[in-house]
DNA sequence: GTTATGAATTATGAATACAAAATACAAATC
DNA sequence: GATTTGTATTTTGTATTCATAATTCATAAC
């Protein structure tokens, strides 16, 4: 495989680079909720300057990341059970949209891909491989949207999804509400696949507000 | 009427400032869109230095009132006919959202104070004033959505509005549709005293739909 | 021993200074 | 005259410096 030697050279603004970072940090977990930012610690992770980072950190605190508290710095956001009760009923609204919108627009071709992905997801369901699991799921969600052909729509899923995820890791799914899951995935597949978009927006919905369940 | 002595004395820091009042005047229409921000002249205007400036532009851009290119500085954010496309249903579905929240919690005395705002808007109809309109059915909106106990989502839908919001002074109402949305705002009102909550969802839907039919 | 006060330290907020890239403009070439 | 190339200017990106508020810690008072 040969690179595109024409390509654009991309260099990014350094407050970029740490917001991606740092959101890629806070919401898989490796910064933990709660947890004090210092400014001149993390400059001496990264190796730059406050004035980039600082930069970055509004940014994250607008994405409702971090905290910003005047004069005092800032911190992790925390995952209350209050937040997840708000965001939950907001990305089902969301996903019940991406689901209709997907059905309209939704080509052969994305299905077919989506259909390969369900039955990998399945296959490692029988597995017990909880983490590949996940991937596939997220991946197949991620499919959706784009076929929803609405990037404003993805960019909130996505921004609603990171503040989230954090809960991901404390929800330890039974094997029944697993086996739940997929038999749930099952059906969306179909009404995908019917293009029946009030159906998959409630299924859509239902699915997620399940899954709310048992994160509690 | 005296003032609270004791109330903490709120200093915020420039950077909050500064976002106000550019969101203000972007959301405003007094920053037109595809207006080139320059730092200096900005920087001149408010009598700061670029730096919290800069952090502001940050938070706007994130919000997609503006953009940054890098090493290009700052543009307000162009709406496109596409955008509306976009974000009109997803302000529905989360519209839709808020009525049937709103419906489980409003309380007797919200709904009062509802109905007084919408008699009023329905006179200021009558007396052809648009702008008074207006701005009532924005409180009404409002209300609804306070009234959902959901502070992401009306984070969200406020985002959301700002970004449209430049798009409602190009729409000049027709007096058929202005007298469709207020009959639309009647059955509104109704399915909210019934708290039909997946009524007012169709409603409220529908309603923003019709409004970007007009804006369009 | 506990609480309150104040100085020293540290962290954050904002301005300035410096570096690098983009733009504007002039001169040179065809 | 149009296009290209080199230079000056402007603008943006980042680092540093200065100012101010918050925190820590030692001391004093009760």
């Amino acid at each position: 495989m040969s690179i595109d030697v024409a390509a654009p050279i991309q260099r990014r603004p350094l407050h970029n680079e740490l917001a991606d970072r740092l959101r890629h940090m806070i919401v898989e977990g490796e910064l933990a909720p709660g947890e004090k930012l210092a400014e001149k610690e993390l400059c001496g992770q990264f190796g730059v300057s406050r004035t980039p980072l600082r930069e970055a950190m509004k940014v994250l605190a607008t994405e409702g990341l971090v905290q910003l508290t005047p004069n005092r710095g800032c911190t992790v956001s925390k995952l209350t059970l209050a937040d997840l009760d708000e965001a939950f009923p907001i990305m089902g609204a969301l996903e019940a949209l991406s689901g209709e919108l997907a059905c309209q627009h939704i080509t052969e071709a994305e299905l077919a891909r989506i259909r390969e992905l369900h039955d990998r997801m399945v296959v490692r369901y029988k597995a017990g491989a909880l983490r590949d699991y996940f991937k596939l799921n997220e991946r197949i969600h991620q499919m959706i949207l784009d076929a929803a052909r609405n990037p404003t729509l993805a960019q909130m899923q996505l921004s609603l999804s990171g503040r989230v995820r954090r809960a991901r890791y404390m929800a330890n799914m039974s094997p029944a509400r697993w086996a739940a899951a997929v038999a749930e995935h099952e059906k969306i597949l179909e009404a995908l696949s019917a293009r029946d978009g009030k159906r998959l927006a409630v299924l859509l919905k239902q699915h997620l507000a399940n899954k709310l369940q048992t994160v509690k």
